[in-house]
DNA sequence: CATAGCCGCGAAAGCGGGTTCTATCCGCCG
DNA sequence: CGGCGGATAGAACCCGCTTTCGCGGCTATG
């Protein structure tokens, strides 16, 4: 029989009722069942290799023990580079609860918002989105309702539960450590598009930086990278057309820094001889670029960790707020910043 | 009312019957419903934002709509680039067919295959495996078992279904490129250890390509990554130091090839003047090297999006059997094999 | 006009497991 | 010997949906 055994078939080969198959697996406390059955039953369903059907217990229970990730990506070939780690993150929480982990990949233009759909159908008990924009109707909308929503960066949406990176801090850092070896012309290249709220609290992070350390902030010296290296290696090349010099740049993540560095090297100009830059995320690739990458560590592992219990925590209905990450978000100094290179003079 | 609408609602509002409502929900044909009656159920659905009920529908049906994706990674930080856009190819086909896609990120010692359960609770419908290796038991009762399951790179089983990328003729090709080139010593990194199948074939691939242009094959040359830039700095420093010389480097994929050439660089040899590189991927970020990365254009994509319509022929009852991917792979001459350079002598 | 045929639709039976609630069996105590 | 309580069996209902069966009412035909 290629049939999977149902709670009845244990109930039988143990010789007990489905009821108290049912109590033991879901192991229910003060159900006085002596511990021989409850052995037996067990037994029983080890041997016979039992796993309940999960769509009868999604539809007795309400619940499916799943959570859903929302991944937008850019273009085609444009991904945050960000994403798989925390995924596996995210991934390793749930399994040790025994929730299972379903992707919702949104890409740019339709903005269709499926994952409502999952709501919808009960398909997940709790939604985690990576790159959140305040401009998502339908995501606005299931804030209001209380769905357990966990988002990467807050909207400002009254109700909704958010965890912060502390990226701002760590972006101020960047900025501060440029500005330290002696750049007042910085120029800054974000990681996304500006409808997302993360690249933009890191540009404001670094005008805040600016702003400590007195020096102008420059609109030219901006431009707006969509999560791709071709995205910084075009953001670079705009910067550098208007004309404007510059001396450090801090790119919004180490992706959107290996685009620049190839524009800056295309126009002539050496790093970090000619141009400091900062990247941001440390990926792994960032300490075999050439040069390597001065960067931050994000540690997007333990990110993808705290979002997943966060979301256990509206699970269990406690409200999680606006919370930071606890991360110990530390500068990396590398050659791309020119901090070992001044060390040599 | 808080409440999501069942059917029952709907029909109640269309002045239906239940039935009717699932009839022209699922639209079925031969029914003899009237057009009219069709429309109003349908409209009435629209107002009302039914979305049918993912359990009940999975448990009366036996079906989930759901795909599981396994995707296996070594340590904490290695992940194969080739994931994310692999990913993203197999979510737009599910997507366009209504289907989830469920992620089962497997760390690389716990071979508990976790996502045996998956299949066992009903949670997926079909698998696709990224990673497979032949010594996962597990796996290999799967499929003894006839479940739709879609493996990246044959196993070996009488009743698998995989998908070859044609990889091994690209791996070959890249190989050609570099003996074309003058190169008699050429070394390779496998991408991922020796248990996965993927990376073997590419390393048989090579030898063949030696073989074909009489060059022996040395074990010495031969290194074995695991997924991340990491493992390829550090193989390229072990086959450095068996102080076999070699002039040229086939790594097993782009991350690889990025961490090599740190080493290379490291050890003081200039890429590609002292030491051609090929990679193979084409990661968005290969053009943004330094130097830019000659490589193979994979189309991790298309893979995803093959991957996925040949678990739905699975679905539909099909045989796969162990199918050709329908990609153009093409070789991608950068700055790194020394092609250029050699033009400009 | 009667009977056959057909169309549109309602009633009801599950799918597998969680959660009562009552019934039963047994040993044991008063 | 009646009663009591612990341990479980068993029946019943529910979750929301799919699907089969068959009922009424209608049209076609002899």
């Amino acid at each position: 029989m290629t049939h999977r055994p149902t709670s009845q078939d244990i109930a039988r080969a143990a010789g007990v009722s489905r009821t108290t198959v049912s109590l033991v697996l879901n192991a229910k406390e003060n159900t006085g069942i002596s511990e021989q059955t409850q052995a037996r039953v067990l037994e029983t369903a080890a041997s016979l290799g039992y796993v309940p059907n999960s769509a009868a217990r999604m539809l007795v229970s309400g619940r499916s023990r799943t959570v859903g990730l929302v991944l937008a990506h850019g273009d085609l070939m444009s991904f945050d580079a960000f994403a798989p780690p925390l995924m596996f993150g995210i991934s390793r929480v749930c399994n040790t609860r025994g929730y299972k982990l379903l992707i919702e990949a949104v890409e740019g233009d339709h903005r269709r918002n499926s994952y409502l759909d999952l709501v919808k159908s009960k398909s997940i008990d709790a939604l985690i989105v990576l790159n959140s924009s305040a401009e998502d109707e339908g995501l606005v909308r299931l804030i209001d309702s209380r769905f357990p929503v966990i988002l990467f960066g807050s909207i400002g949406h009254p109700k909704e539960n958010s965890l912060r990176s502390g990226t701002e801090r760590a972006a101020e850092l960047a900025t501060e450590h440029l500005v330290r070896l002696g750049h007042q012309r910085v120029a800054h290249i974000t990681y996304a598009p500006k409808w997302y709220t993360g690249p933009m609290e890191r540009l404001r992070a670094f005008r805040r930086a600016l702003d400590k350390a007195k020096i102008p902030f420059a609109e030219k010296l901006v431009g707006y990278g969509d999560f791709s290296a071709e995205s910084g290696y075009r953001a670079t090349r705009e910067i550098l057309g208007r004309g404007r010099r510059f001396t450090a740049l801090f790119a919004g993540n180490d992706t959107i820094a290996v685009g620049a560095m190839a524009a800056l090297r295309e126009a002539g100009l050496s790093v970090p001889r000619d141009v400091a830059v900062v990247g941001f995320d440390d990926l792994p690739i960032a300490c075999y670029c050439q040069p390597t990458l001065t960067t931050v560590n994000t540690n997007p592992i333990a990110q993808g960790e705290q979002a997943a219990l966060a979301a256990f925590e509206l699970l269990e209905g406690r409200r999680v707020g606006t919370r930071k990450c606890n991360l110990s978000l530390k500068l990396i100094i590398r050659e791309s910043c020119g901090a070992t290179l001044k060390r040599e003079k």
